[in-house]
DNA sequence: TACAGTTGTCTAGATAAACAGACAAGTGAC
DNA sequence: GTCACTTGTCTGTTTATCTAGACAACTGTA
C-alpha cells in the first residue's frame, strides 16, 4: 500500500490515544491526586489493547510528571492536570495565574518590524503597507513553558516596546510606558490544532502535541484596537476559563 | 525496545502531523480557497519528509473535503476550514451559527436520571444524592456533526425536558416551556484533548482526532445556576469566538 | 513465610508507517 | 509535438508499533 489513507488508519499511535484518554480522566477528577490507577493489565483490558501498549501510555504520563509508577505497588496519580487561565474583559497573564502557581515569568524571544498584512492592518486600523511591530514571547509558570505568544502593534506608536517588555517582563507594564494604563479584551478566538515547529521548540513539547490557539484583540478604553495577540498554549497544561 | 516512550517517539504519524500543519495553514488563510498547494515533492521538502508521506497527508485532507487533487495539475484548496462559534453572555447554538451555515439541527441521543455527583450537585445548588437529569445531544451543521453535548439539570424541576427538546430541537426553546425565557452564560472552560469513544462515533471522527471541550454554566437572570453543559467540538471543524 | 497482585524486562513475530527509487500518465505552455 | 511539471502507481527496504507469552522482582497482607 504505502499510499491511501482511510478512516481506519488514524495516524495516532494506540499508546498515545490511551495516554490522552487517561490524562483526560485524571483531569476530570476521575483519578484524583494520590489515588491509584488501575493495573497495566486492567487498563489494557478496558481500552482493548495489549498490556505493553497500556504500559507505554503510562510511561508517557509518567514522563509528563502526571503519575508515578512503583514496582510491585502500582501507579499513583501525583498531580492533576491543567492550570486554568481566565479570559475576561481585562485579561492579564500574571494576575490570572498568580493564585495557581508560585512563579510566572515572560521572556522576549524576538522582535521585528515588518509590513502589515492586509488583515492585520485592517484590525489595527492602519493603512496596508504601514509598519507593524511584532513581538514573540514565551511565558513560563512553575518552570514549565505554558504559552508562546506573537504580538502585533503599530510600529510608529510603540517604538521601544520591546525594551520596555524586556525590562518589566510584562506586556501590561510595558503598555503603561506608552500611556496605556488600562485596556480591554474585545474578542478572543480559540481553536485547537497540532503543534508546529516553533511550538514544539519553545513549549518543549513532544512531536504530535496539541496546542490551544487563542487569538485576542485588545482595545483602549475608547474602543480602539491597539494590540493583536496570538497565543499558543500547551493543551495538556492548561484550560481556558471564559468569564463574562 | 517495545517499551519506553521518549521524546523522539511522538506517537503521531508523520503524515498526520503534516496534514494538521497544512490544515492550519489553510485555515489561517495562507492557502485561500481555489489556490494551489505546493507540489507533493515541495511539501515533502518543506517538512523534511518523503514525497509519499506528504502524499498521504494530502490524501487525508482530500478525504476531509478540504482539498482536491487533479492528476497532472496539482492540489487545489476547495474550502477553508472552520465554523466560528460565538461564546457570549447569551450563548445559543442556532443563532450563533445561523449566518455561517444553511441548516443546523440538534438531536437527542439519550437521557437518563441519575444521582448527582458531588461536584455537579454543588454547582447546581442541589444536595448530594439529589437526582439530576442528564441529556446527550448532537448538533449537525450542514450535514456534518459538529458538537456532542451533555447537559445536567435538576431532575425535579425539569421533568419532561427531554420531550420538550425532542419536540423543538432546541434547548432554548425547551427551557421556555419551563418558564425560562432568558438565561445567561456565567462561565465557560475550554480545553483540548484527544477524542474518546463517544466523540469518535457521534462526531464521525477518525481515531486520534482532537476535540475542543467547552464546559459551560448557565444561570437564570437572578444568577442561579440551573444548567451545566459539556460540549465537545470537532477541533478541525470549528473555532470558538469569545465576545465580552 | 507464603501468597496474590503488581511492575520490570526479556524474546519473538505480525502489522503499519516511512523512505527510496522508478516509471506511467495527465496538464498547460510553448 | 515537445517540454517541464505535476499526480498516480508500482517495487522494494527499513524502522516503528503492537501483540503475545514468559518469568523475574517488588509490595503489602495474611
Amino acid at each position: 500500500m504505502a499510499d491511501k489513507v482511510g478512516i481506519s488508519r488514524s495516524g495516532v499511535a494506540l499508546w498515545r490515544q490511551v495516554a490522552d484518554q487517561l490524562r483526560g480522566a485524571i483531569d476530570r477528577g476521575e483519578f484524583p491526586p494520590a489515588s491509584k490507577l488501575p493495573s497495566e493489565f486492567e487498563i489494557g483490558r478496558q481500552f482493548g489493547v495489549n498490556r505493553h501498549t497500556a504500559r507505554a501510555a503510562i510511561a508517557h504520563l509518567a514522563s509528563e510528571g502526571l503519575v508515578q509508577t512503583r514496582h510491585g505497588l502500582g501507579t499513583i496519580v501525583t498531580r492533576s492536570g491543567r492550570l486554568s487561565y481566565p479570559i475576561r474583559l481585562r485579561t492579564r497573564l500574571s494576575t490570572g495565574l498568580s493564585d495557581q502557581v508560585a512563579s510566572i515569568i515572560s521572556r522576549l524571544l524576538g522582535t521585528q518590524e515588518r509590513e502589515a498584512t492586509p488583515s492585520i492592518a485592517a484590525e489595527l486600523g492602519l493603512r496596508p503597507g504601514d509598519s507593524v511591530l511584532e513581538l514573540e514571547t514565551v511565558s513560563i509558570a512553575a518552570d514549565r513553558p505554558i504559552s508562546l505568544a506573537t504580538h502585533w502593534l503599530d510600529a510608529g506608536r510603540f517604538k521601544g516596546l520591546a525594551d520596555a517588555f524586556e525590562a518589566t517582563g510584562s506586556m501590561t507594564a510595558a503598555f503603561r510606558k506608552f500611556g496605556i494604563d488600562d485596556y480591554i479584551r474585545r474578542e478572543t478566538s480559540v481553536l485547537a490544532e497540532g503543534a508546529g515547529e516553533a511550538e514544539l521548540t519553545h513549549l518543549d513539547l513532544p512531536k504530535g502535541s496539541i496546542v490551544l490557539v487563542a487569538t485576542g484583540t485588545n482595545t483602549t478604553l475608547d474602543g480602539r484596537v491597539f494590540h493583536l495577540t496570538r497565543t499558543r498554549f500547551a493543551a495538556d497544561r492548561i484550560e481556558l476559563r471564559i468569564e463574562h
